[in-house]
DNA sequence: TTTT
DNA sequence: TTTT
């Protein structure tokens, strides 16, 4: 049935970076995704909503992003149940990122070497990953 | 930021209304969305996705949805944080539906009287709900 | 880049099946998509939005969908540039999609032939159609 | 009926900001949005989807965003009709933007003065535009 | 602690 | 050229 979510936000942490036992890449990390309107209090809330991505992607996820990077994610809403410490089942509501896009500059490669690039010259934005690649024409 | 979530799925149960102090309408229902592909059992998961719409489409859902009925939700992620029985906080994630549409056939007036419409006039699909109304042209 | 439609409407005319010449199965339809709100008339505007398919999903859409039956689409926008009658270069625009949904139910196999149904049994809703079994886990 | 878009892209022009004659604020541009798969030729095409926004998010768009800028369109599809210069009817499809965010970053207020601040100064993104305020809670 |  |  229709599943999708798209959502853009800031990474709260470096991505992880794990592999399955037959050994599938899998990235993890959570996006800090400021709502559009105000709470009682005048202030924005954020909502931190975990994300996982498979394969391919994972890796240039844990290569590409880390902390406080901005970034979008095209996928569906998974819930998974685990034990609690306790014992008692949980559940988790995860995003299952099909894609991914980094949307903040890359880093300029003589950062931090003293001789800093003009502001033109900082980044490039949207890079884009995605293996989606498979659609003809 | 960007917080878009889109599902089609049945409803598990009837919804549930319930008022704010302040006398807003908030109606609460959990979508089964079935996944598009099969685990490895060879069986198609489902997730139970938790929904809740605020406002006169509340009212709304609570009139037209219940338990097996065919709905759309378009809306926002939206992550709380509760105290679980043991004192620890927890967190859910919802949806917050900002538009929901009855994928499920109207009832037949007359269904259950013994004067069975036909086939063609059983019921209307695709009726449609939604309070968007304010977005000029 | 993010480029993602989900539409729900009901096919303007039944799906028309072609195939490429290296053999691809393409389907094409129009969905009427109903506006949530009414214009300056107070009538309810519709937009026509045409829909392209390819490979398998193309078949099964022929197959499953007609005129008038509801469908949701999971895609992403296409711009197309095509001659037109006056030699003019011009755009049409189509969501290409990626999942459909048939929402809606199976006609009836003893439908028209005199021993109606009860309504319980008319037909079973979402159906579903999917290609997309080739995410792990 | 449903029908959401989501788009990231960037501005090929500067948008054009105009008036209703009942002084609703109406900004124009068209977002560049890279496909995410290449052609049969090795390149990566791109679509130029024209988007239209309305009121006080028209004039913050007129204010924030220029030629050049990565931004995400969150809205509708429509489809709109107009005479063509040779008499005949024809059709556009546009994306009617509900939300719009601005993800290039802000300029440096003193960029250009000579004391240039450093990388991590260059700017801010994921600047936020909504007018989406009124959902409660 | 679930829908068809 | 449009569906219910």
């Amino acid at each position: 049935m229709l599943n999708r979510v798209v959502l853009i936000g800031r990474l709260t942490k470096d991505p992880e970076l794990r592999y399955t036992p037959s050994g599938v890449a899998v990235a993890t990390f959570t996006l800090a995704v400021d709502r559009n309107f105000k709470n009682s209090n005048g202030e924005r809330d954020t909502d931190f909503i975990p994300c996982v991505v498979y394969r391919q992607l994972a890796e240039l996820c844990a290569n590409f992003l880390s902390k406080g990077r901005l970034a979008s994610v095209d996928g569906r809403l998974q819930v998974r149940s685990f034990e609690g410490q306790d014992g008692q089942r949980r559940w988790v509501t995860e995003v299952i990122a099909e894609n991914v896009q980094f949307l903040s500059p890359k880093e300029n490669g003589n950062s931090g070497n003293g001789t800093s690039g003009n502001a033109s010259n900082v980044g490039t934005y949207g890079h884009e990953v995605s293996l989606d690649d498979d659609i003809p024409f």
